[in-house]
RNA sequence: GGCGGGUUGCCCGAGCGGCCAAUGGGAGGGGACUGUAAAUCCCCCGGCUCUGCCUUCGAAGGUUCAAAUCCUUCACCCGCCA
C-alpha cells in the first residue's frame, strides 16, 4: 500500500477514492493531476485551502499538480452542496476573480519545480471556442439525463428548483477533465466530497470518448469539535487576500483555534511529518496553556500564504500589543509596526477628536455607535489597554502614544488603531 | 389546471388589529474565570441626533385613529386533488 496515501488517510484528508488498489498502483509513477476552484468571490478562503493543500501534497510526492481556476464554470454557476439557485456574475467580475485566485493559487504551489512545475490553467480557454452546437453534439450527446438527474447535486435541488444552466454544470466540470485528460494526460481529479458526483461524470466522459481511465479523490469536509462552521469568523470568512483578510487577523485566526482542533488543524494544513505532529501533540496535552501546536499551526500557515517576513511582524505585533504590556514602554518603530498591521482611523489633529463612542465606531472594531455604546457600557472597551467606561469619554493628545497612536481594543482581541496626522 | 397552507430580525421559530423592535431557542458580542482556549455563570443583541425618533415582519397597493396581524394584486415555497 502507498506510504503517500498512507499519510493522507492519517491526515484524515481521504474521504472517497476510485479502485484503491488501481489509483495505489497509479501512484507508483509521477501522474498528473488536477483540481478546480471557481471564481465565486475575489478570493478563496481557508476552506479551499485544504484540497489545495492536498494538491501540493501531490506535488511533493513526486506529481504533477495543475490548478484549474473556472472561467468557465464560474460563469454557470456549481449547484453542488447549495439549496438555491446562484445569481449570475458579470464576465468582467468573473475574470477579475480568476486573476486574483490564479495569484492567489500560485503561492501554494511550487511553479519552479524542475521535474513537476505546477501548472495553472483557465477552462475558459478551450470551453470559449466551442459553440454550443459543437457542445451538444460532441459532449452532450455522451450524457444521459437519467443519470443526471440522479446526482445529488441535482436531485437535491428538484423540489426547490434549478435552472438548465445549473443542472448542465456537471457536463462542463467533465469536460474539463477530459480536455485536461487529452492535452496533459491528467488523470486524476481531486476535489471536496460534494464533487464526487461531478468527478465521476468526468471519468465517464473520458472512458466514453478516449476509452481512457483515471482516477478519483474527494477530501472530507473539515468540521470542527464544536461542530460550527470551519473558516468562519464573526466578521465572515478568513480569505487569503490580505486586503479582505489581513494577516494579522489570519495569523489570529489559527492562534485562537480551539484546543480540541489544533492537532487535526495540523495534520490537514501543515507540512509538518506525522513525527513531527505526534511530537506537538504530546507537547500540547502536557502544556496546553503554552500553546506550542497553536503557534507552529499560526507560523506554519501565514508564512505559506503571507510569507516569512509579514508573520514576523504580525507575531511581534501581537506581543506587543496583547494585553498585559504597558504600550508607553514601546519605541515608536515598534509601536508603528505593530500597528500597521490593524485597522485604522486616521484623524486629523486640527478637528476636534471625536468622542470615544464615535472613534470606536469610525475604527470599525464595532459596527453602529449603538453597538459602541452597548460595549462601552459594558466594560469591554479599551483605550491603550485600560478599560474606559465613559461614553462621553473623548481623548486628548495626552493620550497619544509617541504623540501620533492610539490602540483601540473591543474585548479581548479585537484591536483598532487610531493615528493623529 | 383546481383547492388549501405558508413567506417574521443572522438562522430556527412564536405572534394573528393597539400593551410589538416584536416571546423562545441557536448563532454572535461583552463581563467574570482562564491560556488571546474550552466549559460554566451573569449581561447584551435593528439603527439614530437615544427618557424620544426612524426603519423592519415576501413585494406593491388599500381599509383603519392604529396593521406583522384585515382586504386586493403580484412573486416564491409547501401540501392535497387533477
Amino acid at each position: 500500500m502507498s506510504q503517500f496515501l498512507d499519510d493522507l488517510r492519517w491526515r484524515g484528508l481521504i474521504a472517497q477514492t476510485t479502485d484503491e488498489k488501481e489509483l495505489a498502483k497509479a501512484l507508483e509513477k509521477p501522474i498528473t493531476l488536477y483540481i478546480g476552484f471557481d471564481p465565486t468571490a475575489p478570493s478563496i478562503h481557508v476552506g479551499n485551502l485544504v484540497v489545495l493543500l492536498v494538491l501540493r501534497r501531490f506535488q511533493l510526492a513526486g506529481h504533477h499538480p495543475i490548478a484549474l481556476v473556472g472561467g468557465a464554470t464560474g460563469l454557470v454557476g456549481d449547484p453542488s452542496g447549495r439549496n438555491e439557485e446562484r445569481s449570475l456574475n458579470s464576465s468582467e467580475i468573473v475574470e477579475n476573480w480568476v486573476n486574483r485566485i490564479k495569484a492567489q493559487v500560485s503561492s501554494v504551489l511550487d511553479f519552479k519545480a524542475t521535474k513537476n512545475p505546477a501548472v495553472v490553467v483557465n477552462n475558459l480557454d478551450w470551453t470559449s471556442p466551442l459553440s454550443a452546437i459543437e457542445f451538444l453534439r460532441d459532449i452532450g450527446k455522451h450524457f444521459s439525463v437519467n443519470q443526471m438527474l440522479a446526482k445529488d447535486s441535482v436531485a437535491n435541488r428538484l423540489e426547490g428548483g434549478i435552472s438548465y444552466t445549473e443542472f448542465s454544470y456537471q457536463v462542463l466540470q467533465a469536460f474539463d477533465f477530459l480536455e485536461l485528460f487529452r492535452r496533459n494526460d491528467c488523470t486524476l481529479q481531486l476535489g471536496g466530497s460534494d464533487q464526487w458526483g461531478n468527478i465521476v461524470a468526468g471519468l465517464d466522459l473520458i472512458r466514453r470518448v478516449e476509452g481512457g481511465s483515471g482516477h478519483a479523490v474527494t477530501v472530507p469536509l473539515l468540521t470542527k469539535a464544536d461542530g460550527t462552521k470551519f473558516g468562519k469568523t464573526a466578521g465572515g470568512s478568513v480569505w487569503l487576500d490580505p486586503e479582505m483578510t489581513s494577516p494579522y487577523a489570519f495569523f489570529q485566526y489559527w492562534l485562537n483555534s480551539d484546543d480540541k482542533d489544533v492537532i487535526n488543524f495540523l495534520k490537514v494544513f501543515s507540512f509538518k511529518s506525522r513525527a513531527e505532529i505526534e511530537a506537538l501533540e504530546k507537547e500540547h496535552q502536557e502544556n496546553p496553556g503554552a500553546r506550542a501546536a497553536h503557534r507552529v499551526l499560526a507560523r506554519e500557515l501565514t508564512a505559506l500564504i503571507h510569507g516569512e517576513e509579514t508573520t514576523v511582524r504580525v507575531e511581534e505585533a501581537a506581543r506587543a500589543l496583547f494585553g498585559q504590556g504597558d504600550l508607553a514602554t514601546l519605541d515608536e518603530a515598534t509601536l508603528a509596526s505593530a500597528l500597521s498591521e490593524l485597522p485604522r482611523v486616521t484623524i486629523s489633529a486640527k478637528d476636534e477628536i471625536p468622542t470615544w463612542v464615535d472613534l470606536l465606531a469610525a475604527s470599525g472594531v464595532v459596527d453602529s455607535k449603538s453597538a459602541a455604546r452597548r460595549i462601552v457600557k459594558e466594560g469591554g472597551a479599551y483605550l491603550n489597554n485600560e478599560k474606559i467606561s465613559g461614553e462621553d469619554f473623548r481623548l486628548e493628545k495626552a493620550h497619544f502614544l509617541c504623540g501620533k497612536y492610539a490602540l483601540l481594543r473591543k474585548g479581548k482581541r479585537d484591536l483598532a488603531a487610531v493615528e493623529l496626522a
